[in-house]
DNA sequence: TCTGGGGTCCTAGGACCC
DNA sequence: TCTGGGGTCCTAGGACCC
C-alpha cells in the first residue's frame, strides 16, 4: 500500500501578482493590494515586503513609507482575482483530478498515483509550476508531503528559501534534513498554530516545529484539545486530515462591510442592510439552500475610543425557511428597527443567514401557499439570471438606495479585465 | 480622515429530560 | 445529617484558517 502524498499549490503574492499581470508599468515596483474600504494591506509584492510593509498594516499608517519609496496601492478587485483563481484551478484539475480548492489561492492535491505520469512527484511539481506560469503569468509554489500539514510546511520552505526554486518534495530529503528544516521553523508558523497557542507553547519551552514534533500528542491534547493533537500527529507523518474534494454545504452566509463614511441615520442603515441582505440571498440561492433565520448586526468604530460606542446584534427567525430576498429583507429590517439607537456614528453593519438547510429537504407546513411559493421561485431566478447575464445590480431592490453616500472606498480599483467586455485590456 | 471580510471547529456550561 | 446519574441540545466564547 502506498502512503498518501499531498501537494499544496499556493500562488505567490496572489492579488498583487494579478494586478502586475495586467499592468506592465507595475513591474519591479513595490505594490500592495488593500482590503475593502482601502483599509489594510492584504497582499504585498516582494519589493513591498523588502521595504518592511507588514501584512495587515493599515494603509494610512504607512503613507510616509509609501510616498518615500513610491509604493503603489491597488484597491481590491475580487472579480479579477476569482476569475484568475478559477483558471489556475482548471489547469490543475486537468493535471490531477483529486483536488481540493482550499482558498482563493491554494489547492491541495492527492498525487501518489498520478505523479508517475509525470515521472515522479518532483517532476510533476515542476510541470504544474511551469504550466501555470505559461498559461496565466502567475507564479506558484508546490510543496509535497505525506500529510496536509507537512505539505503546508513543504510549501512554506519553497516560499522562504530560493534554493528550492518553487518546488519541494519532502520525500526527497533525508530524515535528518527534514528535522533540520523543522528546527529552523518557529512553532507559530505551523499550520493550525495561531499566535495564542504559539505563545503558550513557547512558555512550555516548545519553540520550533521540531520541538512540537517531539512532544507527546496526549500531553498536547490535554493542554490544547483534539485539534492540536491532530496537528502533532500530522507533523509526525500520520495523516489525519483528508482531501475534501466536494465542498460541504455552508452552514452560514455572512455579508458585512465597513462604511466609507460614518452613518447615523436609521434610513441609511436600512439601505445598507437591504443591500447586504440581497447579496447574501444571491449566495444562498446559488448554494441551493434555505435560511431559517437572519441575524443583523451594527456597530460603531471600535478604534475611536473617545466616541460613544454601541454595538448590537439580533436574530429573527423566519415563519418558514426561505431564500426569497423580500422575506429575508423584511425580517432584517425588523431586527434593525429593534436594535437601532440614535446618536451614534455607526461604522459597520452586516447580515448573517443561519440555520441553512438544503432546499430539497425542506419540511412542508400545513398551510402552504404553493402558488405563492412558485411565483417567488420564478421572480428570484429571473432576477438572478438578469444580474448574472447583464452584470451585478442590473436589477436591485429600491430599499438598497442608489449610489449611497456610505459606500465603500475603493480609490484605485483596476478594471475587471477578464469579466467585463467593456473593461478588456487594450493593446496599442 | 483613515484600522477587512468570510468562514470553521471545539469546548464549557447551563437548561432540560428521565 | 443526608441531596444521583446519565444524557441531549443549545449558546457563547475562543481558537484557528485564508
Amino acid at each position: 500500500m502506498t502512503q498518501p502524498q499531498f501537494t499544496l499549490v499556493d500562488m505567490n503574492n496572489f492579488y498583487v501578482a494579478c494586478e502586475k499581470n495586467f499592468s506592465p508599468s507595475l513591474k519591479n515596483k513595490p505594490v500592495v493590494v488593500l482590503s475593502n474600504n482601502d483599509g489594510c494591506t492584504v497582499s504585498r509584492s516582494t519589493e513591498a515586503k523588502a521595504l518592511g510593509v507588514k501584512m495587515g498594516a493599515p494603509w494610512f499608517q504607512i503613507q510616509d513609507l509609501a510616498r518615500e519609496h513610491g509604493i503603489v496601492a491597488c484597491s481590491s478587485n475580487f472579480a479579477l482575482y476569482s476569475c484568475m483563481s478559477n483558471r489556475v484551478v482548471s489547469i490543475l484539475r486537468g493535471m490531477c483530478p483529486d483536488l481540493e480548492v482550499y482558498s482563493v489561492d491554494e489547492s491541495f492535491l492527492r498525487v501518489e498515483t498520478v505523479a508517475a505520469l509525470y515521472g515522479g512527484i518532483s517532476e510533476m511539481n515542476c510541470a504544474m509550476r511551469d504550466r501555470i506560469l505559461k498559461f496565466t503569468g502567475l507564479g506558484v509554489c508546490c510543496g509535497t508531503g505525506p500529510t496536509k500539514t507537512l505539505a503546508k510546511f513543504s510549501n512554506r520552505l519553497c516560499k522562504k528559501f530560493s534554493l528550492f526554486n518553487g518546488c519541494c518534495d519532502l520525500n526527497e530529503l533525508t530524515k535528518s534534513e527534514r528535522l533540520h528544516w523543522m528546527s529552523l521553523t518557529d512553532v507559530g508558523e505551523v499550520w493550525g498554530v495561531g499566535p495564542r497557542i504559539a505563545k503558550r507553547l513557547h512558555a512550555m519551552n516548545i519553540h520550533t516545529m521540531l520541538d512540537l514534533r517531539n512532544s507527546a500528542p496526549k500531553k498536547i491534547r490535554g493542554q490544547f484539545g483534539v485539534v492540536m493533537e491532530r496537528t502533532v500527529n500530522e507533523i509526525r507523518g500520520i495523516s489525519c486530515l483528508e482531501l475534501e474534494e466536494v465542498a460541504p454545504a455552508r452552514k452560514q452566509i455572512v455579508v458585512s462591510r465597513s462604511f466609507g463614511a460614518p452613518v447615523s441615520s436609521l434610513d441609511e442603515l436600512h439601505q445598507s442592510i437591504a443591500t447586504y441582505t440581497a447579496r447574501a440571498a444571491v449566495k444562498l440561492r446559488a448554494e441551493g439552500s434555505l435560511a431559517a433565520a437572519i441575524q443583523v448586526f451594527i456597530s460603531t468604530n471600535p478604534f475611536k475610543q473617545d466616541a460613544p460606542q454601541y454595538g448590537a446584534s439580533k436574530a429573527i427567525p423566519l415563519p418558514v425557511p426561505s431564500d426569497d430576498t423580500r422575506a429575508l429583507a423584511a425580517a432584517a429590517q425588523f431586527a434593525l428597527a429593534a436594535m437601532f439607537r440614535p446618536g451614534f456614528a455607526y461604522k459597520k453593519s452586516g447580515v448573517m443567514l443561519i440555520g441553512l438547510s438544503a432546499k430539497g429537504t425542506r419540511q412542508r407546513t400545513l398551510f402552504e401557499d404553493d402558488a405563492q411559493r412558485a411565483r417567488s421561485e420564478r421572480l428570484m431566478s429571473t432576477i438572478d439570471r438578469a444580474n448574472r447575464d447583464y452584470g451585478r445590480d442590473t436589477i436591485t431592490f429600491a430599499a438598497a438606495g442608489l449610489a449611497p453616500r456610505w459606500a465603500m472606498r475603493a480609490n484605485n480599483r483596476s478594471p475587471r479585465y477578464t469579466t467585463r467586455w467593456s473593461e478588456l485590456p487594450i493593446v496599442r
